[in-house]
DNA sequence: ACTGGCTCCTGAGGGC
DNA sequence: TGCCCTCAGGAGCCAG
């Protein structure tokens, strides 16, 4: 479910709860996540300190004195600061508690989330170093995408998707930046060029950045960590629109399977 | 080296 | 009302 803007959205949420707290341990639930929640999770965090809460794709870091909790929401995760007392749900699968009687919760019905925790540094985890710039950071433009993509046959929707090009990217988001950009999805990235590629990186930065300040998407149940949904869904030119009319030109929005997502486009708008 | 397909899981929504 | 089918915002892994 979250993409980059959800993901900071939450990181935003949890910030001012967690920064310089002292955490307690953990409650876990269910540890059968997408991998398996580390089962001495809990006595590992006892009396950490948070130093940082960072943001590193849709991999949320928070950083103690002593280690990194990575942290994603996978399909259908949700984060809440709440009094630990508080009755878990059914798919409140992992508490962090903190000093004072309150806890971070993970809830996530589908389980394709994640906790772990790593000694090191975090850009180094193996789930980490391989991920391409952050598309809201000074190294990332068009440039970078007309780099990466010379010589490949697969569309730009799958291009865009691939974590190792560009970081955070999701089916939303994907699809929006390239109505933004004027690019038929299912163009072979090799051959889009560097010109395109450039509106393509100001399109992606200008999506994200306009998906955060209204707080993300909320399709179904996306929630940030104070429990309030976003409004980006209203401002979505092509997602989730099939059959209706292209706000730009007043054509039909279309829907087709690639690669086994589906993607939305505007066949007149989109070349 | 690239690529698409499969897989993990639960829940919602549509058709009958 | 209920059953069955399809689909969903991620992404690692695998065979070809």
């Amino acid at each position: 479910m979250p993409e980059l803007p959800e993901v900071e959205i939450t990181r935003r949420g949890i910030e001012p709860h967690l920064l310089e707290r002292h955490l307690e341990g953990a409650e876990v639930r269910e540890p059968r996540l997408r991998w398996r929640v580390p089962p001495r999770l809990g006595r590992t965090l006892t009396d950490r300190v948070v130093r940082r809460v960072g943001r590193r794709g849709k991999f949320l870091l928070i950083e103690t004195d002593r280690g990194t909790i990575l942290l994603h929401l996978g399909m259908s995760g949700s984060l809440r600061v709440l009094p630990a007392s508080t009755p878990p749900g059914r798919h409140d699968h992992v508490d962090l508690t903190l000093e004072g009687g309150e806890c971070l919760r993970l809830r996530d019905p589908r389980r394709f989330g994640a906790v772990l925790w790593t000694r090191g540094a975090p850009e180094s985890h193996p789930l980490l170093s391989g991920l391409g710039p952050e598309p809201l950071g000074a190294g990332f433009s068009g440039d970078h995408l007309h780099d990466r993509s010379r010589g490949r046959k697969r569309s730009l929707h799958a291009f865009l998707l691939d974590g190792r090009v560009l970081a955070g990217i999701g089916n939303i988001y994907a699809s929006e930046a390239a109505f933004a950009a004027g690019i038929h999805p299912a163009r072979a990235a090799g051959r889009i060029s560097l010109a395109r590629y450039r509106r393509l990186g100001e399109a992606i930065r200008s999506v994200l950045e306009g998906a955060i300040a209204r707080g993300g998407t909320t399709l179904r149940d996306f929630r940030s960590a104070e429990g309030n949904p976003g409004f980006f869904q209203l401002s979505l030119r092509v997602y989730g629109r099939e059959g209706e009319t292209c706000r730009r030109c007043g054509g039909t929005i279309r829907r087709r399977t690639l690669s086994g997502r589906s993607i939305y486009f505007c066949p007149r708008c989109q070349r």
